[in-house]
DNA sequence: ACCGTATTCAGCGCG
DNA sequence: TGAATACGGT
């Protein structure tokens, strides 16, 4: 819970961050290193390719024709990337000329942060670089006219396309437990990423007699519908952005040459990781001038239950003939024994494409084996290794990540750490912009920029409340529906309306279509920050908010004021801070501007500036890319890492494999594994045994399990660096850190009330950063849910969870 | 319209 | 177990 609050702050430190590039990389301190060494001694060209091995060389010289680089984990891939559009640039390529293509938003924005870095030219931000969805949203914004979309259009999230195929089913008085909105969605992406429109669908055998056989015969007509209903609110979903563009390509030969003829040069990072509709709008992209280049590793394909294949690799060389393939076979990150289990374990795969991974590294520490009787005994046991670490090597706590295959398994090592006051952060997980109030408030201004959207239509009429209900609402879509129009269109028109709708309620909602209007049309005159306020004020959010005397509404008040801040930031910058691409021409930084980015963002694009020392939590997929001194694989059991899901067919096995294969890799010091013999599993005990992965390590690089708990006096040394130390030593020493540790975690699990707040009592005088000055009415609670009733004169009464509202205390009594 | 209670479901998740 | 949603009563 706490790590949500601290979250959401840090979504919008991080927002500001990721607009503006002041953002710092705090996994990859090798290469922060290098930059600030380049900085420091003026950068010649020559030096970039000084700084490459022989193969990394090629794949960075070689700046014509296709080219396929086969990175293996920690081979120098990103640096092959970095280097490789610092070089074109080097070499007068127009950066506005490249496209590189990442994963993640995160990844692009550190990339072009190198790359700015690498290069003498200002203009280097111009390079296209960013995730397929946010470049080829920004082209469908510029083209989507062609395909009959205004350049507002809103980008649907998974949560609007569930509501909508929810209420697409309920319309159809279609049985919902036949038709689950996510399964249907989710044949849905399936086709779309196949690139098969709802037209083509409904022609197409294979998808026909798969639904028929599953007792499903009206997904095509519910594709239909919902494409329909998406067209009319002016939406594409994530999936319609790439089946759009391909569309966009296929259909408009003038559009692809444009682009063709711009995108001079082009990368694809992650290639394992694309899909079929990804590879088809590359492969059009690249079709005339046949620079491109992919990097990817076969044995990190880890996505395919989403649609990813690497097929994509097989078929590019079919593709291109002359295709030049790099391996990048020399590990640089990690030890040899490290390297050693990830091939003993990556070789147990049939299907890969052969590549040999070695290091020059030392070989390091074994890999710890930790076995526990419980899961909470995990926690526990992982939690005091940390500290033992930690101790013993006088390391910091973002030395260490805990990856774990689900979710669910992360409690038990929140707890074992809060115990220990080491700070951490949970990786995924709620991200901010997924919570209720900033979604409200994101409602409004989507529906202010796009009148009809209905995702945020429906969302916005419903809160605040102010009597228009679920009755009137679904008149006005079987109207929209009849009349082929969208809902606001229906409710703009109400007086021309023959609607069984109450002459009060059709006033309110006259009311609420004025209100929007109003907004609309200074969309593009007002400030982003002075419209944002204004609609978050009229509309009578803040004031719901503000008026909800429980901690959890001052919270939700805070976070819509927070994310008031972030609007703001993002107005005051002067333009040409544009996270992706760069030769635009529009330099007004409005809300609609701010929603551009905003709809394409994710929490993975967070890192914790206030705190950044944490231990890490994170599922193995979401450290993909990513590496830690020390990594602790927890829960190695059978049916769980490898998933129970997985066991039905080798294809999925072979993914998990490779899903472990990734989380060995990501550590560059030493490997622990943890497993218990109990687990908690839906609520009841269950009986678990180790995984096969374990014997698929190579015996001598493992060591056999500790088993007991880890006390202070039990510390062993680790590996031939660390300095030894005396028991007593130890403990004063421990003693001295664990104090410092408690400060840390204060900032960053705000779990533990700072001793002033202890001391805090009725009657006192206190002052809060926006409340000012109030009077201490009652204290109640204990721990983290301590409380305190607040009287602020020009206020009112408040209760304030102590461990969020930050007060100071003026006077005692 | 709203709230408390019953029921259901449970894998990883880029954008 | 626990959260998220559906239901049903006031």
């Amino acid at each position: 819970m706490e790590c949500y609050i601290s979250c959401a702050r840090l979504f919008f430190v991080l927002l500001s961050l990721f607009l503006f590039y002041h953002q710092k990389h705090y996994f990859c301190p090798a290469e922060n290193q290098l930059i600030s060494t380049l900085k420091g001694s003026l950068m010649k060209k020559k030096n970039i390719l000084d700084r490459l091995n022989d193969k990394q060389r090629v794949a960075v010289e070689q700046i014509e024709g296709p080219i396929m680089v086969l990175a293996g984990a920690g081979s120098g891939k990103t640096r092959v990337l970095t280097y490789r559009v610092a070089h074109l640039i080097n070499q007068g390529i127009d950066p506005m000329n490249i496209l590189a293509l990442t994963f993640t938003n995160k990844a692009a924005k550190e990339m072009k942060e190198r790359i700015i870095n690498l290069v003498d030219n200002k203009n280097a931000r111009n390079v296209w670089m960013g995730t397929f969805h946010s470049i080829f949203a920004r082209i469908l914004r510029i083209e989507g006219a062609r395909l009959g979309y205004p350049s507002h259009f809103t980008i649907y999230d998974t949560e609007d396309s569930k509501r909508l195929m929810k209420a697409i089913i309920d319309e159809n008085q279609l049985d919902n437990k036949i038709y689950i909105p996510n399964y249907v969605l989710n044949r849905i992406s399936s086709a779309k990423t196949s690139l098969v429109t709802s037209s083509s669908y409904n022609q197409n055998p294979e998808f026909i007699t798969y639904d028929k056989m599953t007792a499903k015969p009206k997904i095509g007509l519910l594709y239909s519908l919902y494409q329909n209903r998406c067209f009319k609110a002016s939406a594409m979903d994530f999936d319609d952005l790439l089946l759009n563009t391909f569309i966009l390509f296929r259909d408009f030969p003038d559009i692809l040459y444009k682009y063709q003829q711009k995108f001079m040069f082009i990368l694809v990072d992650e290639y394992q990781d694309t899909n079929f509709s990804q590879y088809m709008i590359i492969k059009k992209l690249a079709a005339n001038n046949e620079n491109i280049c992919v990097v990817g590793d076969d044995a990190q394909s880890i996505y395919a239950f989403r649609g990813a294949t690497i097929k994509n690799i097989l078929n590019f060389k079919n593709d291109y003939p002359d295709l030049k393939t790099i391996k990048l076979e020399e590990n640089y990150r990690s030890t040899k024994t490290i390297v050693n289990a990830a091939n003993s374990i990556i070789v147990n795969n049939k299907e890969q494409l052969s590549k040999e991974i070695w290091t020059n590294n030392e070989s390091g520490n074994k890999i710890s084996l930790i076995q526990a009787t419980t899961d909470n005994e995990e926690g526990t046991l992982v939690a005091n290794s940390i500290f033992e670490h930690k101790m013993n090597q006088q390391l910091k706590n973002d030395s260490f990540a805990i990856l774990y295959r689900t979710n669910a398994q992360s409690r038990a090592f929140e707890e074992a750490l809060r115990k220990l006051n080491i700070p951490y952060k949970i990786y995924g997980g709620l991200s901010f912009y997924k919570r209720k109030e900033i979604k409200d408030l994101l409602a409004y201004i989507r529906l202010v920029i796009n009148n009809n959207d209905e995702g945020a239509l429906v969302r916005a009429i419903n809160f605040p409340s102010r009597g228009i209900g679920k009755t009137s609402l679904q008149k006005i879509i079987i109207a929209s529906e009849e009349q082929n129009k969208s809902l606001w269109q229906v409710i703009e028109q109400m007086p021309k309306q023959s609607l069984t709708i109450s002459t009060a309620t059709q006033n309110k909602i006259a009311t609420f279509v004025t209100m929007i209007k109003s907004f609309s049309v200074q969309l593009n005159s007002k400030n982003a920050y002075a419209l944002g306020r204004e609609i978050a004020s009229t509309s009578g959010i803040l004031k719901t908010l503000y008026e909800d005397q429980s901690p959890e509404g001052f919270n939700r008040f805070e976070n819509i004021e927070e994310l008031l801040n972030a609007i703001k930031d993002f107005s005051e910058k002067d333009q040409g801070n544009i996270p992706i691409g760069g030769d635009i021409e529009n330099e007004f930084r409005g809300l609609a501007e701010f929603m551009q980015d905003v709809a394409l963002l994710t929490d993975a694009d967070t890192s914790n500036k206030e705190n950044p020392d944490h231990v890490s939590l994170m599922t193995v997929h979401a450290a993909k890319g990513l590496e830690f001194p020390f990594v602790f694989i927890v829960g190695i059991e059978e049916n769980l890492f490898p998933s129970i899901q997985s066991l039905n067919s080798i294809a999925d096995l072979e993914e998990e494999r490779r899903l472990f294969y990734v989380a060995l890799t990501r550590a560059q010091k030493k490997v622990t594994l943890s497993y218990t013999e109990n687990r908690y599993r839906w609520g009841n005990l269950t009986l678990a045994e180790p995984s096969r992965f374990i014997d698929e390590i190579k015996v001598d690089l493992i060591e056999s399990p500790q088993k007991a708990s880890i006390h202070l006096s039990k510390t062993k040394g680790f590996g031939g660096t660390n300095k030894k130390i005396t028991q007593a030593n130890f403990l004063s020493h421990s003693r001295k850190k664990l104090k410092k540790l408690g400060d840390l975690s204060n900032q960053t699990n705000e779990s533990i009330i700072g001793d002033e707040m202890n001391n805090l009592q009725t009657g006192m005088l206190v002052a809060h950063q926006r409340f000012g000055k109030g009077k201490v009415i009652n204290v109640d609670g204990a721990g983290p849910n301590r409380k305190a009733t607040v009287f602020f004169p020009n206020i009112g009464q408040k209760q304030l969870l102590l461990k969020f509202a930050k007060l100071k205390i003026i006077k005692s009594e």
